[in-house]
DNA sequence: ATGCCCAGCT
């Protein structure tokens, strides 16, 4: 702000110092510039006006960016990417591709960086029709060697579910980044391919050209745990903590083993880890560990973590439900109502629950117990029945997976009205018999809903690719690719 | 002036 009392800024001086706004200097200062630039008219300068909008989305205001954006007397690509990246950087995948599509009609250019900011959001989306059209869109504007688009594409793929495409473009790449690397390694750990994990690895250190970073080991550890080599894993991390690879593990790298150790049955161990670690232990440490003393019915450790999370954050209503169940098994019907009485005063409500599949370049999006999409109707006759089928062939619900106190036929009805039961009768529905049904979830799936799935993948012979908010679930002939460990 | 990868909990 000095410079600009004794020298007369021109627009670049704008553009170059809002850039800096969001990293060091911070939104109010941004918000002066803004108000500066508009006394001195610059503010419809396009290098000024792209700047202004990207320092507001970068800040979250996207109100703010969309107003600049309007203001503009004309969009060339920079202005259009910035807001399009805008709502991808802040996970409003719609939106951004909403935006890009309208844009692209009204006769946007696109360059690598528009492309790049999109595919994001396809990824976000799982939108795999989408990310095709995109794909071809690269190939034709001759800029399909860039290595930063390819990046991009490794991780649109692999998000989608198409991992094996995703490796293909990986081994065409003339040269790689970390990124590429570490791309290709997210996509396999979320596909619980722990192998396949190791073995690129194994590729980038023997190649060398490369560096791991600390992302690398997030990847290899997350996909030791997904995949159940939590031996490797464990061997992996404490090299790291030796220093034979030079990066120093993070409370992420800390997490990781957490998980691991816990998700393997090894909960008294894992509690160990977390009391000695030189980190202070976070929330989100603490629920995982709770996560797997549910799993393993670990009563007595998971009583006392649930305890100390209630304490953390105590508008958590997941912990509660948690924490009661583990109070139930234990028999303590009073704790377990205490706990109750406590959730009823304190909790917020959770993110509801969202499931949709993707249909000729049509995302079909589900709530729990829908009442908005046009097939509404025809979608839950349909899960009824799909339950009723089942269950001669030994579906059995899952009452546990519902968190009301309510009693256990409605309990049923709850957990049938599920999105991603819905979503999944809805693909059973809507495509050719034999075709793939892919569902993407915005949450983890339950329990109940992933054995719903593996009934509908072996009795009507349909590969189901269920992705949930941690990984990928490839359903074949009702077994699972998470090995029911998830 | 705009861009790629990020564990676990929710």
């Amino acid at each position: 702000m000095v410079i600009f009392a004794d020298t007369e800024p021109n627009h670049f001086t704008f553009a170059t110092i809002l850039t800096s706004c969001y990293g060091s200097l911070g939104f109010e200062t941004g918000r002066q510039i803004h108000s500066i630039a508009i006394k001195r008219n610059y503010e419809s300068h396009m290098f000024v006006g792209s700047s202004l909008l990207d320092m507001y989305a970068k800040s979250g205001r996207i109100c703010d960016a969309h107003g600049v954006f309007h203001c503009l007397p004309e969009r060339d690509v920079v202005a259009c990417t910035a807001i399009i990246s805008g709502y991808a950087q802040m996970g409003l995948d719609e939106e951004a591709l909403k935006l890009f599509r309208q844009l692209q009609i009204e006769g946007m250019n696109s360059n690598s960086v528009t492309y790049a900011s999109v595919l994001t959001a396809l990824s976000g989306l799982a939108a795999l029709n989408h990310g095709k059209q995109v794909h071809s869109h690269v190939l034709r504007s001759g800029q399909y060697s860039y290595v930063v688009l390819l990046n991009s594409l490794i991780d649109m793929y692999s998000k989608c579910g198409n991992v094996c495409y995703a490796r293909r473009i990986f081994d065409s790449m003339p040269e790689r980044t970390c990124i590429s690397w570490n791309a290709m390694l997210v996509g396999y750990s979320k596909h619980g391919m722990a192998r396949e994990v190791l073995e690129l690895f194994k590729l980038m250190r023997e190649e060398n050209k490369v560096k791991p970073d600390s992302i690398t080991y997030l990847a290899v550890l997350s996909g030791c745990s997904h995949g159940q080599l939590e031996d490797m894993g464990l061997e992996i991390f404490y090299n790291m903590v030796n220093g034979k690879d030079g990066i120093e593990p993070d409370i992420g790298h800390y997490g990781c083993v957490v998980d691991l150790l816990g998700r393997a049955g090894r909960v008294e161990e894992a509690f160990d880890f977390i009391k000695k670690m030189p980190f202070v232990p976070t929330a989100a440490i603490w629920g995982s560990l709770l996560g797997s003393c549910r799993v393993h019915s670990d009563v007595e450790i998971g009583i006392i973590v649930g305890q100390k999370l209630l304490e953390l954050e105590p508008e958590n209503a997941g912990n509660y439900v948690i924490l009661s169940n583990l109070y139930a098994s234990a028999g303590k019907w009073e704790d377990m109502r205490n706990i109750r009485d406590l959730m009823q005063e304190k909790a917020v409500t959770k993110e509801p629950g969202r499931s949709w599949v993707e249909l000729d370049q049509i995302v079909h999006t589900f709530h729990a117990s829908d009442h908005t999409h046009p097939r509404r109707e025809e979608v839950a006759k349909k899960v009824k029945e799909l339950s009723i089928k089942f269950k001669e062939d030994g579906y059995v619900p899952d009452l546990s997976c519902v968190l009301y106190d309510v009693d256990e036929e409605q309990k049923e009805k709850v957990l049938l009205g599920h999105s991603e039961k819905l979503a999944l009768a809805f693909g059973l529905i809507a495509t050719p018999e034999g075709t793939t049904i892919r569902v993407i979830k915005n949450l983890r799936i339950c329990v109940d809903c992933h054995s719903f799935a593996k009934f509908v993948s072996r009795l009507y012979a349909r590969t189901v690719i269920l992705r949930d908010k941690n990984r990928f679930h490839n359903i074949v002939g009702g077994v699972c690719s998470c090995g029911d460990y998830w």
